[in-house]
DNA sequence: GCAAAAGTGTTCACATTACACCCATGG
DNA sequence: CCATGGGTGTAATGTGAACACTTTTGC
């Protein structure tokens, strides 16, 4: 086989040569937001039901079609803001999902992000009897493929939880040590030793002991705490050489 | 302010209700692929050179549209296909950027993957002046965002190979020891105990040993190693709670 | 006084780190 | 015989896990 150089017309690239991208204009592209939020005890996410005749009686994610005049980013942060009321929160890319069928409508591409707010700030609206909160652990399905997406969402959240201390958006900014360890636990599904977990907290230097108590529990209250942002950021990162498998 | 409840007018929307998309369709959807390739024990990335008058003289990812009948995940594989002529390859999704001028030739929203590449497999073509190898500590600038994606890429990597073997991608299906460290040194940045590494590893218990030595080598030769992948998906994962922040 | 949770240390097992000498091969 | 890296063990330190009793408050 004579391969002749002359004839190998160099295929139009993205990224090499100037090209008309209009003919691929032919996909949506949405946002998807898997909205968090730690209420009784129990690690819950802000839901939607979906009125699309494919998915009667399902339950989806909080999303919208992308702008073209916005990023994804923004476009989520409009998301929350739209639905929540709430600004400022904590938001994070995950994973995007691009299966050909996945939306009936057609072609949509739907970024994932995670978000997580402080239910106490949010008080859903009397009359918006289609937004609700639901337990993690109890959904079993979604419309679309936001069942995935959840999944998806959630496993990074559990990573994450373990090297950044994004967990405090779920809370208060002062928190007793059991409402720290409960949401740990909710969030990592796991149970934790209770003078394990406050050694460890309190290891980290970040916790600051505000000088104030719980009020009005039916127990003794515990002491309040916040979350050292700025001593945080000031603080270097470990060099974790883990190698685990 | 008196609402009124028959005024709200839903707002249709891509979750919940029928929308015609195609209003949306203004975009094109990209794939941006970083190469990594381990060779003369640095860590590497192929890039190409790209033509656009915008980036002359900078170099780029290897990347594509993304057609109207495949998903990411195909796109990037059919691009590691023609670029490399390598199939089976490790892929992972990583990112997508959307900043809204972010190409020049219109919106188009890009979604980054990396990809490990054992660089003995693959020979650049003579001809190919375009495709080079490059060392990732050198690299400076690049065409588009794509400085961005790379260092995105590779602080998503450094994360994954302390967690999940997928670092044996890079190198041969047999190696030695010393090959392996200074893989981990390179991608990590970090220098390594020799005799500890080597206990780490067997400790895992997915090394074996297959009664081979290298050869040609100017200095004692080393034993050869496998990873035993079956091994390693039988095992049951560790539950690391590690609040390390 | 009872229920519920707060607050508090020690011990043990295990993992990580630091560190130095002799050996095998090619040239 | 020299240069290069292969192969090996131990001691010290640090980290994670297990575990129980007394105290405070609301009711």
């Amino acid at each position: 086989m004579v391969e002749n150089m002359a004839s190998v017309r160099k295929k139009p690239n993205i990224n090499t040569s100037p090209v008309d991208i209009s003919k691929y204009f032919g996909y949506a592209v949405s946002v998807d937001c898997v909205i968090f939020g730690f209420d009784e005890n129990t690690l819950k996410v802000l839901l939607i039901k979906s009125d699309l005749p494919e998915f009667r009686d399902e339950w989806s994610l909080l999303g919208d079609l992308v702008g073209l005049n916005e990023d994804l980013d923004s476009a989520s942060y409009r998301v929350l803001k739209e639905r929540t009321g709430l600004k400022d929160v904590y938001l994070e890319q995950v994973h995007t999902f691009s299966a050909i069928d996945r939306h009936p409508a057609g072609r949509v591409v739907s970024t994932a992000y995670f978000s997580l707010v402080n239910v106490q700030h949010y008080h859903l609206s009397k009359k918006d009897h289609e937004l609700h909160w639901h337990p993690v652990e109890e959904i079993r399905h979604m419309a679309f493929d936001h069942k995935l997406i959840l999944d998806t969402c959630l496993n990074r959240l559990k990573e994450k939880v373990k090297t950044e201390p994004i967990i405090f958006n779920l809370l208060e900014k002062k928190f007793s040590l059991r409402q720290l360890q409960y949401l740990y636990e909710a969030v990592l599904g796991i149970k934790l030793d209770r003078r394990n977990f406050r050694k460890k907290l309190f290891a980290t230097g970040f916790i600051n002991d505000i000088n104030e108590m719980e009020e009005n529990v039916p127990h003794r209250p515990g002491k309040l705490y916040t979350f050292n942002y700025s001593k945080y950021k000031e603080g270097s990162k470990k060099n974790i050489v883990a190698i685990d498998f």
